[in-house]
DNA sequence: GTGAATTTTCAATAAATTCAAAAAGTGAAA
DNA sequence: TTTCACTTTTTGAATTTATTGAAAATTCAC
């Protein structure tokens, strides 16, 4: 495999990949076209190397950088912009972190908190209870976990916390 | 809210909850119904209570059983086959995290496994040798903390594992 | 063993998601 | 102020995924 046909797997692969994360294919490719690229690119270039409609381009590359992951780029001179992704593997994951956690975790804490005590008046509902109340542990130290995980540097994650826990 | 009432609203919430998840929602409704029922119930009854399909409840319980998350519970002399949900919220989470590791991020690790070292001959190939570097560190990373996390008992994450990272 | 009760399978359909094309918007330069 | 290059939004079509309904297979109480 050449270094070329490397980088076209991995772009190809990256967008069935995104599917299986909750990102649809289009934003995954863009993502890796961008990712192994080494000069910025306009909508332009990544509609026309991935054989998209503008408007797809468009909404897959403005959802990348609300994530964070990709960022405009302007040219002086150059009325259009252009695009670069975030090439920093440690940013990178803590961005997804940040994203799914939105989406994953905090419903459940909302739901929980509406819920709220679960004052049992029997045998059955204290099973109820103990399942809420369980949840709710659970929930709080995964939220509290990630956050110190987007707070800390790669060095922490890599180093350190393995050594830590082995 | 009544208990009752608190029920019906965990069911209902972590329908729309799984599917953010990637669990599709009369399956997550399953488990959640399961969940908070004291009892075993039969498909007929779950079945009902949801106003499904017998298929589509049959389906979905057997993910739920693949999954772990839900077990058979014969009662003698009755034909009918009874289902009940693990209550062990721990064992729940570890279930979880081992249907997502195989989803999200097995996929990853056999691409970077196929594409494999990137022996890069100009300035621009390296920046390509790099992303793919970093991406398998973490990958790794991850996946070995993950495994840890499977084998670990409860206690270990809530507790001592909290206090040494706190 | 038989047959009613129950579970499983699967083709058809419905619902949700993704995507492309076209229309509308924006703002810089002529 | 009009045009041009580009961006954004909208819409409906295509694709994918979930659900139903009904037939087929299985099970076990009798």
């Amino acid at each position: 495999m050449t270094t070329q046909e490397k980088k076209d797997k991995f772009v190809q692969s990256w967008g069935s990949i995104g599917s299986n994360w909750g990102i649809n294919r289009t934003m995954a490719q863009i993502h890796a076209l961008l990712l192994v690229s080494s000069k910025p690119l306009s909508a332009m270039e990544i509609k026309n190397e991935l054989q998209i409609s503008v408007g797809n381009a468009n909404m897959n590359i403005r959802a990348l950088i609300d994530w964070g992951l990709v960022h405009k780029e302007l040219i002086p001179g150059q009325r259009k912009e252009f695009f670069i992704a975030e090439k920093d593997m440690w940013e990178v994951v803590k961005r997804v972190v940040i994203q799914r956690k939105k989406k994953e975790l905090e419903p459940i804490l909302r739901l929980l908190n509406d819920v709220g005590e679960v004052d049992a008046k029997d045998k059955d509902e204290e099973e109820f209870a103990k399942v809420i109340k369980d949840l709710e542990l659970y929930s709080n130290k995964v939220d509290s976990t990630l956050d110190r995980l987007i707070n800390a540097d790669s060095n922490w994650f890599v180093g350190t916390f393995m050594k830590m826990i082995r």
